[in-house]
DNA sequence: AGTTCAGGGT
């Protein structure tokens, strides 16, 4: 006999350790405490039949609301085969039955249980309402919300505190923040319950403004508060920034005792951090004796929307350490600072955590997925997340657009935009920055000027700086630079800073000096400090022979007393992480690196590489301008990676600067001399260079 | 027999 077949007959069934023997009178307490299995509720129920006890409602009512509710990890069908043989259900056994159907993630089945309730003339009672209510908000079923609304006006409900609770959390949940108010006012207004309905209700839409007002309005009549109410009120206090009041609830939870609270801590470390006080809320946290994987996660958001990516993957580790099990909502942070930091190799980690757990892939968790390979330069991983994931919303179609942007697939992003009209998903604002940035990194100029009058004309949306930015990019970078200084000229909006670095970076481009003067004029006015800025202008000089103006542009930088910023690239090999800078000579590779570039710019020189001497550092004596240009920090970041990783391996660099014309030049060469692919992130896209050319076409 | 609450993405 095959082995197979033996363990669908244990012995273990007829000598179970939980086989009850002896029978009490009410079943009741037995079945509450004992039963741990639907095994356990089949000898209840025999002993029902044997000793006809079943023919009693109450007893049946108890057994099936065992079957539906108490026993853990089990389906309905038990519930529902008790239920079928009851002979007419009361509203009570309908009641356990929708609770447990909205419990168990059916709220669905919930539904139509109710519908066949009424068509049965079973009469619903006061606990009917809240648990029909339920599985509305559950599915966010706002008709049938409205119709069972209706019912309860009819009925003797509807001055029900409880009743009204949950009417007002099912119009909060599915948006319907004016009814929710509706019926609150209709109120008593005498339940803490109540209040927190409409206050979490608030908080749930995101009219922080109103929330406070209405904690005002609690205090004011005096129905006094509890840590619910508080927490709502301090995830206002957050989105507002509001640190007084949440400053006086943290000094309310030190006064009162509640510091053992962990939701409500974890609420007021949330508080600090998004108030911009992320060490208080760290301190806060550290104090905290018992922490679960919210407050973990409180914390790691905090850090990460501080954009203080180290400390996420520090507290990120503690969390394992303390062996609590990260969740989707843990994980969406650090992913969203991996790609921040270009952090590949934890981010493919977290990827296979996730797959190992056999997590699901939400809209949320996919798009930071996607986010995150886009960042790092891998947009074949980005969009392979994105075809399995089985929802996506407006977000994900934005991330893939302005991640083929960034990564010069610019045609590529523009298909994508037409298939998600097509998949009618309304774009938003900043779908339009990613298409408008796919345009210009691609130089389609007049589809970059369609999409920016569609804009506003087919969906309504008002340009923002960011996107005359892009347009002003767009033509720039095509030389149109007559038209994009007019273009800002007549912006409605007053143009910042950005706007005239990305006028002064096309200037440079196409080496116009007048418009290159005017851009800096208004640079200077506007963010005096910033170092790149003169640096582009006086490689414009230098770019048409005018060294003596470069000089004077350099000169009037140092004497504000203005510093360059170093040029500044990063490599990750096997996890680790190496810095180079321009012309440095304090790493322990310098040696081994100058060497090596070197011996990189001997080869790609015969293959017909002209240094360019426009981007050396001015100060440097003539003839050394070439080793000036040939020790940017990105050379030599390369130079490393040609000598420490095995031929043909994909090389990946990030820096903190664009990417200089020299040096796109050379890793061209590079690319091709060597038979590597060469990814480098810059501070605004990306570049794939393979085979002798770069994925921006020379566009950027 | 029931109701309110915390952390996340372009």
């Amino acid at each position: 006999m095959a082995t197979t077949t033996l363990h669908h007959f244990p012995a273990k069934t007829i000598t179970s350790p939980t086989t009850i023997t002896q029978f009490p009178e009410n079943p009741k307490t037995l079945i509450l405490q004992q039963c741990k299995t639907n095994k356990d509720l089949n000898q209840v129920h025999a002993h029902l039949i044997k000793t006809r006890l079943h023919l009693n409602p109450r007893f049946t009512e108890n057994l099936l609301e065992s079957a539906a509710i108490l026993i853990p990890n089990t389906t309905m069908d038990y519930a529902l085969s008790i239920f079928r043989n009851i002979n007419e259900p009361d509203p009570s056994a309908y009641n356990v039955m929708i609770r447990a159907f909205t419990l168990k993630k059916s709220p669905q089945e919930a539904l139509i249980l109710y519908q066949k309730m009424n068509r049965s003339s079973v009469q619903p009672d006061h606990f009917t309402f809240p648990c029909t209510l339920k599985a509305c908000s559950r599915l966010r079923a706002v008709r049938e919300g409205e119709q069972i609304h209706a019912q309860i006006v009819k009925s003797r409900f509807g001055s029900n505190d409880l009743v009204n609770n949950t009417l007002i959390h099912m119009y909060a949940n599915c948006g319907k923040i004016e009814f929710a108010r509706k019926v609150f006012d209709g109120t008593s207004k005498s339940d803490v319950f109540t209040w927190n309905s409409m206050l979490s209700g608030y908080v749930r839409s995101e009219c922080w403004g109103e929330a406070l007002k209405l904690f005002d309005e609690m205090r004011n009549m005096g129905v006094g508060f509890d840590e619910v109410t508080l927490i709502s009120v301090l995830t206002a206090c957050g989105r507002l920034a509001n640190i007084e009041l949440g400053e006086w609830i943290h000094e309310y939870v030190e006064t009162n005792g509640l510091k053992g609270s962990v939701n409500l801590v974890t609420s007021v470390v949330d508080m600090y951090a998004k108030c911009g006080y992320v060490d208080k809320a760290r301190s806060l946290f550290d104090e905290m004796d018992r922490r679960d994987v919210v407050a973990w996660s409180a914390m790691i958001s905090g850090y990460s929307q501080a954009r203080k990516c180290k400390e996420v993957l520090d507290v990120f580790c503690d969390m394992q350490m303390a062996k609590v099990e990260p969740n989707e909502v843990t994980l969406v942070s650090v992913l969203s600072c991996c790609a921040v930091l270009g952090a590949l190799e934890t981010g493919k980690w977290v990827h296979f955590y996730v797959k190992k757990k056999r997590m699901e892939l939400t809209v949320t968790l996919g798009t930071v997925l996607m986010d995150f390979y886009a960042k790092c330069g891998l947009m074949e991983s980005a969009i392979e997340v994105f075809n399995k994931m089985p929802f996506k919303n407006v977000f994900s179609w934005t991330v893939l657009i302005q991640g083929l942007a960034n990564n010069g697939q610019g045609k590529r992003a523009l298909d994508f935009y037409a298939l998600m009209l097509e998949n009618s998903i309304e774009p938003n604002d900043v779908t339009f920055i990613g298409v408008l940035s796919a345009c210009s990194h691609t130089g389609l100029v007049n589809e970059g000027r369609g999409f920016f009058v569609s804009m506003s004309r087919d969906f309504g949306i008002d340009p923002r700086t960011e996107h005359y930015g892009c347009m002003v990019d767009i033509l720039g970078r095509a030389g149109l630079i007559e038209e994009a200084y007019q273009f800002i000229k007549n912006m409605p909006i007053q143009p910042n800073a950005v706007i005239w670095r990305t006028l002064l970076a096309s200037c440079r481009a196409h080496k116009n000096v007048e418009i290159g003067e005017e851009s800096l004029k208004n640079l200077v006015r506007l963010e005096p400090m910033h170092s790149g800025d003169y640096i582009l202008l006086s490689n414009i000089y230098g770019s048409v022979g005018r060294w003596e103006d470069a000089m004077r542009v350099m000169n009037q930088m140092r004497e504000k007393g203005i510093k360059k910023t170093p040029g500044c690239s990063l490599i990750e090999l096997d996890g680790e992480i190496y810095e180079f800078f321009a012309e440095d000579s304090a790493s322990p590779y310098s040696k081994e690196v100058y060497n090596a570039a070197e011996m990189m710019i001997k080869n790609i020189k015969s293959a017909g590489y002209m240094p360019d001497a426009a981007d050396a550092r001015l100060d440097a004596e003539e003839g050394d301008k070439e080793a000036s240009v040939a020790h940017h920090s990105e050379k030599l970041a390369i130079a490393f990676g040609l000598i420490k990783t095995p031929p043909g391996t994909t090389i990946r660099i990030s820096k903190n600067l664009r990417v200089c014309s020299d040096c796109h030049n050379a890793t061209k060469i590079i690319s091709k001399v060597f038979s590597r692919e060469i990814v480098v992130r810059d501070r605004n896209r990306f570049h794939h260079f393979k085979e002798g050319s770069c994925s921006c076409n020379d566009y950027w």
